[in-house]
RNA sequence: CGGGGAGUGGCGCAGUCUGGUAGCGCACCCGGCUGGGGGCCGGGCGGUCGCAGGUUCAAAUCCUGUCUCCCCGACCA
């Protein structure tokens, strides 16, 4: 039980000047967090107490799979990040010892882990291995933003799998993705679990869990039985009239028309009738010009995927010199490969010309040019995938499971004897999770003008008691004996016995989002009745005083 | 990294253009009233105006440098 007199609870009637995220500003005005510097933040009391509550469920769901907890360091020594490629990410803090050792702060752990592993394990028979820790994470982001939903610093529960086999890292990742449901539930958010990019670093197959809310910062494509973060989503376009087609290309005088957009309106054709010239250059240095239909974007991790390789924008100069002036390039002669977007239909489309101020109408894919096809557009609200409309929400990841395949295995020297004593990588996966986005995207999915209304199972306290009577007073004896009854009862209490107002009250207490709030003051008494408000929803309840505490512990577990 | 903005008491702000020795609301402390939605009255405490240098009789204000923070974008293994 907590008396909110002699709290460590800062809370402020403004939020900072500064911050524009719903739950930056209430996670603030709450008293929960406080910043240190940018994307450095400390976890006041009663935030600390949701972060948490949060850690214990993600344990619970960790250890209900096998993991077994451990605990590895932030400092790490350079080496084995040199090993496996990643000294170089420029995320990654690095800093030297006095004796000018370099050392680097954990961006996560997968080097560490499987060092030790690659020690431990020779043997077919010690796997299949879950291991995991909390532990801080340092990552020298270029940008902090939005309180503690992308932060330098941050606590991550990340769990590493280690299998002999891909079906055995099939199977492992499958266990990780039923208990990751069960934590997002459990967590009380809404989330959707899409599919994700496997990044830079390969790998063999991805999730995200995404948390839908107005601060998010990705974009997850969402129709029925399909999920996917945007910069993975592949679906159908919109089909766009296309005008008639002619036996060859045909010049058309388009001065200073150098955008989809100025071209649409001069010619009055829409967008869609035009390709749209994306050109690159690859990491061998050779020139590629990516199609794409006039209304669409190229989504540049797609088109990574597709390329297999790195890839740059061509610069203006570049394009000047082997195409033609930018504004006005296209397919039709290109001394270079093509590769079109599959959303292109066939059909004649006007593309650039590669000469100043024309384009070129009736332009055919196929007929006059040759092309690779290609997956590599941004999808679109509206677009179908299997015949059902996509919608686009705005997200935060709150965690993600990874089959890393053997890539770790193999730069550290992770490996098993089978039963014929042949030596073969071990098979990895991981997988993060982050309490303090869980706990901010909660913030994001439910406030409502008067605060906070955390869900059931992560809130700082189940119930804030408000007592409006002066010690000393019958009313105040009854809230004493209520507070001690419901602490009986297994609530978690906060008790505001404060000498203040009973508005302050009120109003902080619907700013920290307790579930439950209940009142006694000396309207209780002449009532017979106990006030309770649900924070969700701020539906008042009320409860005979006899059995309160027992009414008030029923209500509580009815709750989300 | 590119663009934009901001540093004045615990929080939110005014004052800067046009230089003259710092102010408002809230919070906090003391006293009183009030007591079911951030209540009222009275009296107080608290700031080397981010930092450094310069100009000037005089700098929160002008100049130079520097640090920090925020927002948009890029990036995000």
């Amino acid at each position: 039980m907590t008396l909110l007199s002699t709290y460590f609870l800062p809370t402020e009637r403004e939020p900072p000047a500064d911050a524009e995220a719903i739950s930056h500003k209430l996670m603030v005005r709450a008293g929960l967090v406080r910043q240190v510097g940018s994307g450095l933040w400390s976890w006041l009391p009663a935030g600390w107490r949701v972060h948490q509550r949060i850690v214990e469920i993600v344990r619970e769901e960790m250890n209900a799979i096998g993991g077994q907890e451990m605990l590895m360091p932030v400092l790490h020594p350079a080496e084995p990040w040199r090993r496996s490629g990643r000294y170089s990410i420029e995320e990654l803090f690095k800093l030297k010892d006095r004796r000018g050792a370099d050392m680097v702060l954990a961006m996560t752990h997968e080097e560490i882990v499987t060092g030790h592993v690659a020690t431990a394990i020779q043997s077919y028979r010690d796997l299949p291995l879950i291991l995991y820790h909390f532990q801080v994470k340092e990552r020298d982001e270029a940008r902090p933003r939005a309180g503690v939903l992308r932060t330098r610093e941050f606590v991550m529960k990340d769990s590493y799998s280690f299998d002999r086999d891909r079906a055995g890292l099939d199977a492992s990742y499958e266990r990780h993705r039923a208990a990751y449901d069960r934590m997002f539930d459990r967590c009380g958010l809404e989330w959707y679990r899409v599919e994700a990019d496997v990044g830079m670093m390969g790998g063999v197959g991805a999730h995200e869990y995404m948390a839908p809310c107005a601060a998010g910062e990705n974009d997850v494509v969402l129709a029925a039985g399909y999920a996917a973060n945007i910069e993975v989503a592949s679906a159908d376009p919109q089909p766009v009239a296309l005008p008639a087609g002619l036996p060859a290309p045909e010049s058309v005088h388009t001065p200073g028309m150098r955008t989809v957009e100025a071209v649409t309106r001069e010619l009055g054709v829409p967008a869609g009738a035009l390709l749209k010239a994306f050109p690159i250059i690859v990491e061998g240095g050779e020139m590629k010009l990516v199609m794409v239909r006039g209304d669409h974007r190229v989504n540049e991790i797609k088109l990574g995927n597709a390329l297999g390789e790195g890839f740059r924008a061509a610069l203006p100069d570049d394009v000047a010199e082997r195409l033609g002036p930018p504004g006005f390039i296209g397919p039709v002669g290109a001394q270079m490969p093509i590769l079109l977007d599959q959303g292109v239909a066939p059909g004649a489309y006007i593309t650039g010309a590669n000469q100043s101020d024309s384009h070129l109408r009736g332009v055919e894919p196929g007929r006059d040019f040759e092309y690779e096809a290609v997956d590599v557009r941004s999808v679109l609200e509206g677009d179908t995938v299997a015949g059902a409309t996509v919608r686009i929400e705005a997200a935060i990841e709150v965690g993600n499971i990874f089959k890393l395949g053997t890539r770790y295995s193999e730069a550290l020297d992770a490996s098993y004897l089978d039963e014929s004593g042949v030596s073969h990588p071990i098979w990895m996966g991981s997988y993060g999770f982050g309490p303090a986005r869980v706990a901010a995207a909660a913030v994001e999915q439910y406030a409502d003008e008067k605060g906070i209304s955390w869900p059931r199972t992560i809130a700082p306290f189940d119930v804030e008691l408000v007592t409006l009577g002066k010690p000393g007073t019958e009313e105040r004896a009854l809230s004493d004996r209520l507070n001690e009854e419901l602490q009986a009862a297994g609530l978690e209490m906060l008790y505001d016995e404060r000498d203040i107002g009973p508005g302050e009250k009120f109003a902080e207490a619907e700013l920290l989002g307790c579930p439950l709030r209940v009142t006694v003051g000396r309207r209780t008494l002449g009532a017979g009745e106990i006030e309770v408000q649900v924070r969700r929803g701020r539906e008042g309840r009320s409860v005979p005083i006899d059995g309160a505490s027992e009414a008030i512990a029923e209500l509580w577990r009815g709750l989300p």
